[in-house]
DNA sequence: GCGAGATACCGAAGCGCTTTGGAAGCTCCA
DNA sequence: TGGAGCTTCCAAAGCGCTTCGGTATCTCGC
């Protein structure tokens, strides 16, 4: 069933039908009203590749994630991310696609996609602390909105990140107030920017209050369960062990908490943990007293701030650049209490 | 600049240059290689809708995510199955597009799918033990590929799954064989076709050694960490308690290692665990020694093979529907042990 | 030296939609 | 009563591609 079956079913042009369809002015009520009946009962719904010919959108949005060690980045944040996109595409009628890359020929993958014509936007995943995306896209003149930012930038683009350095600066001014003086991080990969900033924070409370930080109590990587455990466990093996531990991922509090256990330690009375808490929607972090102390941010809701920032951009593309900073709650859990007395 | 313009700038006609471009025999080889070098020097790329209005190809599919209980479903096995999928869609040339669906309306929604034309067929997610989008998309006429399956359907129809039964028959054999008897399951949502099939395996190896099953060990639900963390220490805390644990999902089983822990029990002498493992990038179960005994599936596999049947069954509508069953490995990891022996 | 068969190219139609530029038919007032 | 001004509709062009049906040129065997 197509627009010219449909028109010659209702014996009326194609002109009129589409304009019936999609809320012209020039259409009589009842004509309008008989139309989208025929449409509804004979199950009509235009062909987006022919619709998107003749307008020029594709009303589309592109996510583009890299996958950088290979697969290793398909991580669990995305899925949410995607879900509140999602939402805010559905309310606006538009698809989402996506697209994994290497970072190999990067540049030509995204110069393919606008190219080929199949999307309007798009959002980019997992930014760098320099990444060329950026000033790529800029010159490239596809309408996109990056989730998190590129530190080393100066360049106007949107973004939408939540508030990395200041999370972490008062979850460190947390335990600092707890009496804690040995602090560990057990932070992500630090060429991503969220990692970057996150210790730039941790860095920045302990040295507001005079507290050295001991590179031994530094570390980053992927944040999966075992990096957690491996880590912590290695940190609380050292004569002088960290009393608190702060890290980026739930998963890789996970694997803390495993190791604290391992070493024959309590959670919350021998070692204090907080952690980041992106509030996915299959690891709640308890749900009425928290398992975990946490900086939240619902990776949900920026899905949804990010989706409607583009589709804003996409409406109008003379909108400036807007930069979106979404603070982080501190959530008090079983996982953090005061320093113990003999490491005062 | 499009196929009009580059062929302009190359003194021949659009129907040699498309020709050249896709290949085909009718066109000299220099005649080729000069476009292709052009094509490549102004970065052309055929716009996707055109091409797709032409052929009547979408060079797409669609994955479709069910979300039942409002994003609870966003499930983090997702990922990586799609991953999975898009290796080899991209090998192919497909692009891939998501949407989410809540339960209403959802045959609208799989007709609108087809009758805009921008998918070439879709992947369901998801399937309930008696799916009705099956049925419906057999008679759409729409090619599919189903991640699972319906149990109480009898219909052809193309699906890769896992072994779900004899899985959890050979996790149940293997603790019988340790010499337990007080087993419990802590399932997935059973109208859910993969946790129903669990389900069953696990009592035939039960009643196949004449070990009764106690409804008080046995519970289904979200798979969360703290759904496995309540479950088992509300189980842990019977005055028989059972003295061994399988569960459908890391995560849960993640909660399960709590709740044995904050009984003061210790996981893999007290009280053994086993769990199903989709081998999921973010969450490892132990690189060397895995922590968890578990069957093991690795999604981004499902994923790949579900993508790599759909392609074949876009290439040839007349193949008939094929099923593919994977089995599970068992791999013994350290959350095992003999059962206790005052427990026999 | 000529027709058959390759080879290498081209013109134009058509995919299903939107949208421009009218054109009927109607109302209504001078 | 006639034409200005609406309202309501339509024919046809065009979006960028593929592909059908040709055509011109060349090769080659007899």
């Amino acid at each position: 069933m197509n627009l010219k079956q449909l028109a010659a079913h209702l014996n009326l042009s194609q002109t009129t039908v589409s304009r019936a369809l999609n809320g012209y002015p020039e259409v009589n009520e009842q004509t309008r009203k008989r139309v989208m009946e025929a449409a509804q009962a004979l199950n009509y719904a235009p062909n987006a590749r022919a619709k998107g010919l003749a307008t020029g959108r594709a009303m589309a949005i592109g996510h583009v994630i890299p996958m950088s060690t290979h697969h290793q980045m398909m991580n669990p944040v995305f899925g949410d991310f995607i879900a509140g996109a999602s939402d805010e595409y559905v309310k606006a009628g538009y698809d989402m696609t996506l697209s994994m890359t290497g970072d190999r020929d990067e540049e030509e993958n995204y110069r393919r996609l606008k190219a080929k014509g199949n999307v309007d936007g798009i959002i980019v995943h997992g930014p760098s602390m320099k990444d060329p995306r950026i000033p790529f896209l800029r010159q490239l003149g596809l309408p996109f909105v990056v989730h998190g930012r590129a530190t080393e930038l100066d360049l106007p683009y949107s973004w939408v990140d939540m508030n990395n350095t200041h999370a972490f600066q008062r979850a460190t001014d947390f335990l600092l107030d707890l009496g804690h003086r040995r602090i560990a991080l057990i932070n992500g990969l630090e060429f991503m920017d969220f990692a970057y900033r996150r210790r730039v924070g941790f860095e920045q409370a302990m040295s507001a209050r005079g507290v050295g930080v001991d590179p031994r109590y530094l570390a980053a990587g992927e944040m999966t369960e075992s990096y957690g455990f491996e880590t912590a466990a290695r940190m609380l093996a050292l004569p002088d062990r960290p009393t608190a531990l702060i890290t980026s991922s739930v998963i890789a509090a996970i694997g803390i908490r495993r190791a604290i256990h391992a070493a024959g330690l309590e959670m919350g009375r021998d070692v204090s943990v907080i952690t980041h808490d992106d509030d996915l929607s299959f690891l709640r972090n308890g749900p009425d007293v928290p398992i975990f102390t946490a900086t939240r941010s619902s990776v949900y809701e920026a899905g949804r701030i990010a989706a409607s920032m583009l589709l804003a951009h996409i409406a109008d593309p003379d909108l400036p650049a807007q930069p979106r900073l979404l603070e982080a709650q501190l959530i008090i859990g079983g996982s953090t209490g005061p320093a113990p007395q003999d490491a005062r």
